[in-house]
DNA sequence: AAAAGCCCCTGGATGC
DNA sequence: TGCATCCAGGGGCTTT
């Protein structure tokens, strides 16, 4: 589910409420896929002092500590001051005195992990090889070019590894690619310097644009305060199999790549 | 180093 | 109504 607009979304809907905060408890749920140093008694007493994020990861810097977060396939994260009871997918709530965090993730492909001194491996390791940020200065033409240039996978696939640019997921992707007028087959190698360019500003700007609009939600996704989001309702070739294409009316084409679904129109993205 | 597969898990949609 | 099958927004790990 959830890209990086949506943990951006998530990430801006709780930031400025839970900055000062005091940590009261923590609960747990059944166990994510990655839970590591999650000590009640270590968080307990704990400021959060920002919210920052890393491509999907949620980052909340504590007074000691960092809490790393993260939304797997299925996850969203819920801030109030007064939740119900936890349900059956309710697997972490971190109590403060300014209201309660809890992650909900049916899939349970999401992460909670406490880096201390002493899980902070744990943390590096995670975030480790992550590609830069698509909406910093950082995305630079020149550099992403000549990466592209050394890779011969499709450019789809390129995109979704994350070691090069982050937070692009399944959907951005496809959207992405669209917006460049680039076939998701074609080895990224065999992108010229002029398409990078291109690809790049569309993956900046589609990104950008599904953060103004909430994200996107299919299922399960929704912000801090249980709204969904509307990007989806723009999307051109996501989902959009056999249905016409926003451009130009052709039937747009879904195919395979990687075990995931790659939807692209094939006249708007000839090459 | 890069690329391709497999797998983690649950639930919803679809088909018989 | 029941049951089987396929699919889903991610990504780490293992094998080529």
């Amino acid at each position: 589910m959830p890209e990086l607009p949506e943990v951006e979304v998530t990430r801006l809907g709780f930031a400025d409420r839970i900055a000062g905060a005091q940590v009261r408890a923590v609960h747990l749920g059944k166990p994510l896929r990655w839970e590591l140093g999650i000590d009640p008694d270590d968080l307990v007493g704990r400021r959060v002092l920002t919210v920052r994020r890393r491509g999907k990861y949620l980052l909340i810097d504590l007074d000691a500590g960092l809490l790393l977060l993260h939304l797997g396939m299925s996850g969203s994260l819920r801030f109030a001051h007064a939740l119900p009871e936890a349900g059956k997918h309710d697997h972490f709530d971190l109590v403060t005195d300014r209201g309660t965090l809890r992650l909900n993730d049916p899939r349970r492909f999401g992460a909670v992990v406490y880096a201390d001194d002493e899980h902070a491996s744990a943390a590096t390791k995670l975030l480790g090889g992550l590609g830069v940020e698509p909406l910093g200065e950082a995305f630079d033409l020149d550099e992403f070019h000549a990466a592209l240039q050394r890779r011969q996978a499709p450019i789809k696939q390129v995109l979704l590894a994350g070691d090069l640019v982050v937070g692009v997921g399944n959907i951005y992707a496809s959207e992405a690619l669209f917006a460049a007028g680039i076939r998701p087959t074609l080895s990224a190698s065999r992108i010229s310097r002029p398409r990078a360019a291109r690809l790049r500003d569309a993956v900046r700007s589609i990104l950008a644009r599904a953060v103004e609009r909430g994200g996107s939600t299919l299922r399960d996704f929704s912000n801090v305060d249980g709204q969904g989001g509307y990007f989806q309702l723009e999307a051109m070739v996501y989902g959009r199999a056999g249905q016409a294409c926003r451009v130009c009316a052709t039937p747009i084409r879904q195919l395979r790549q990687g075990q995931r679904s790659t939807f692209y129109c094939p006249h708007c993205q000839k090459y």
